[in-house]
RNA sequence: GGCGCAUUCGUCUAGUGGCCUAGGACACCGCCCUCUCAAGGCGGAGAUCAGGGGUUCGAAUCCCCUAUGCGCUACCA
């Protein structure tokens, strides 16, 4: 069951924006097959054309893209495998239900949505589990071959409903099923189309996935496709059900339920690195200790033995942390060039563009260490790119001191210091020197008088270092703001 | 309702009979550092291992029962 060499599979239906949840099984699907030296195929299961997406394959594709999960056969690079769309693989399907029409596995229904309704209405009205009844399996084989001719039908398949079916999974052991209680799915609907579970079973096979890593909805029809491996004779794949990941009202993760599509978080400004190992440590652990882990290490290290059977609530916090841990890490030139990336997006529309690349380069250390989410750069340097300061209440120059009288001394004085500094020295030292040169005539620490300047110069008591700020924004940007708040109080 | 899965600090987890008076991380609190805010350093609080029975010299770890939560129960995946 094992000893195939290793293939995992991604096999998303193009309903929309892949969720992160979604996201979380194809990570595990391609480390584990990267860390095992195997392959990990993309196969887009579109066999529901009532709720296919346009551009949700790309959206797939994309998803899988940023976070660096790179795929070796797929609907867009081809392969020996293929199609890698299951719409252009009908003709499989049909094959393998006919094969278990013959071997009489499986039969053709002719029972109408509406009797099928009745039927459902009927068992929960009699708090009877709910199932289908078996009417078609009664039909003599040649009359049903005669009525497929003209009347709309579907294939089901015929359970085996003694004894039961075990599943062996990796991650949770053996789960036994009562074949009682099991159902005749449909396996083929009316329009030739496969349904997932006939589809799974012969894709997984022609592909030779010989690890069938999903999440841990799926496990209670894991009987039917045991049976379906069973019945036509093929080597089931090793099964792993990952624990779901939940939301913060410990549902599965939905729409419902905060939004969820991964590439939501790319917009916020979240680095494919932080989700990476975010998602890596959602049901998966390396050891007792280690909490950063980069794709390469993921890669080499994941194995599914590790992964947790319980499911995981998505703590938005942690990948905030992890998000600002990236930031930090990444180096000086990828990290300017992100600042003026975003900086670009989110910056009003009536500063000129292109952005002033020395300011932009200059601000970029200075945001390092206060930046979580991407999408945060742009409130934080606006200030640099116009030549007054934002707009602000003129009580908060007073606030952090007490009163105004205060805030106007400091005004005063840090004027006549600053306006002693030549255009040419103007430097962060000199401005430093100026601003600490205050403590002694006003009889304060720096700390307690500095949030008037702040507000003077950035419109905020808090924000990127003052001192560096005033020598980007120059002598007389710098200088025209701290008298203009100067004039604001009186 | 039925079936299935799960249950260790608020959260992610370590733990497979003695190393556990339960370890790490995020969040939280305090101190230090400090031009604001952060970041960083140090420290703290926080889990009678869902509850109850067993087995054993010894259980978070094995067995049974109960409770709770979640998932599935379609011609959706």
């Amino acid at each position: 069951m094992t000893d195939r060499p290793v293939r995992t599979r991604y096999a998303p239906s193009p309903t929309g924006n892949p969720h992160v949840g979604n996201i979380r099984s194809a990570l595990f699907s391609w480390a584990f097959a990267r860390a095992r030296g195997g392959q990990f195929v993309l196969r887009i299961e579109d066999t529901d054309r009532n709720r296919y997406v346009e551009g949700a394959v790309e959206a797939i594709m994309e998803s899988l893209r940023w976070l660096g999960i790179d795929w070796d056969e797929g609907p867009d690079i081809g392969g020996p495998h293929g199609p890698y769309f299951q719409s252009e693989r009908l003709p499989r399907y049909r094959e393998a239900a006919e094969l278990l029409m013959e071997r009489g596995r499986a039969y053709r229904c002719f029972c109408t949505p509406e009797r099928l309704d009745a039927l459902r209405a009927s068992q929960a009205a009699a708090k009877q589990p709910p199932g289908y009844d078996g009417l078609c399996l009664r039909i003599d084989p040649a009359e049903s071959a005669a009525r497929a001719k003209d009347e709309p039908h579907v294939i089901r398949f015929a359970m085996e409903r003694e004894g039961v079916t075990v599943l062996h999974d990796v991650v949770r052991g053996e789960v036994v099923f009562e074949n009682a209680l099991q159902d005749d799915f449909v396996m083929l609907k009316s329009d030739g189309f496969p349904t997932y579970h006939l589809a799974v079973v012969v894709d997984d096979t022609a592909m030779a996935i010989s690890h069938c890593i999903r999440g841990d909805e799926w496990i209670s029809s894991a009987p039917k496709h045991i049976q379906l491996y069973e019945a036509l004779g093929w080597e089931q794949p090793a099964w792993a059900h990952l624990p779901l990941i939940l939301g913060p009202d410990h549902k599965k993760l939905s729409k419902r339920s905060g939004d969820t599509a991964l590439l939501d978080y790319r917009e916020r400004g979240y680095l494919p690195e932080a989700m990476l190992n975010f998602l890596a440590f959602l049901g998966w652990s390396l050891d007792d200790h280690t909490t950063i882990i980069s794709a390469e290490e993921l890669t080499r290290h994941f194995d599914l033995a590790r992964v947790v059977p319980n499911p995981a609530v998505f703590d938005i916090e942690r990948l905030n942390y992890l998000n600002g841990h990236y930031i930090r890490a990444m180096d000086e030139e990828r990290w300017v060039r992100l600042v003026a990336e975003w900086a670009d997006r989110g910056l009003p529309a009536s500063i000129p563009r292109p952005l002033d690349e020395a300011v932009v380069r200059a601000a970029a250390p200075l945001l390092r260490e206060r930046v979580t989410l991407l999408e945060e750069i742009p409130g934080l340097i606006a200030f640099l790119f116009t030549y007054d300061a934002p707009e602000y209440e003129t009580a908060l120059l007073a606030e952090r001191v007490g009163d105004a009288a205060t805030a106007v001394r400091v005004l005063d004085e840090a004027l006549v210091r600053l306006d002693a500094i030549g255009e040419s020295e103007w430097t962060t030292a000199a401005v430093e020197a100026a601003l600490r040169g205050l403590e002694e005539p006003l009889g304060m620490k720096l700390r307690k008088f500095i949030p008037v300047l702040y507000v003077a110069v950035m419109g905020r008591p808090t924000g990127i270092p003052l001192f560096d700020s005033a020598a980007i924004l120059g002598r007389e940007r710098t200088l025209a703001r701290l008298r203009a708040a100067r004039a604001r109080l009186g």
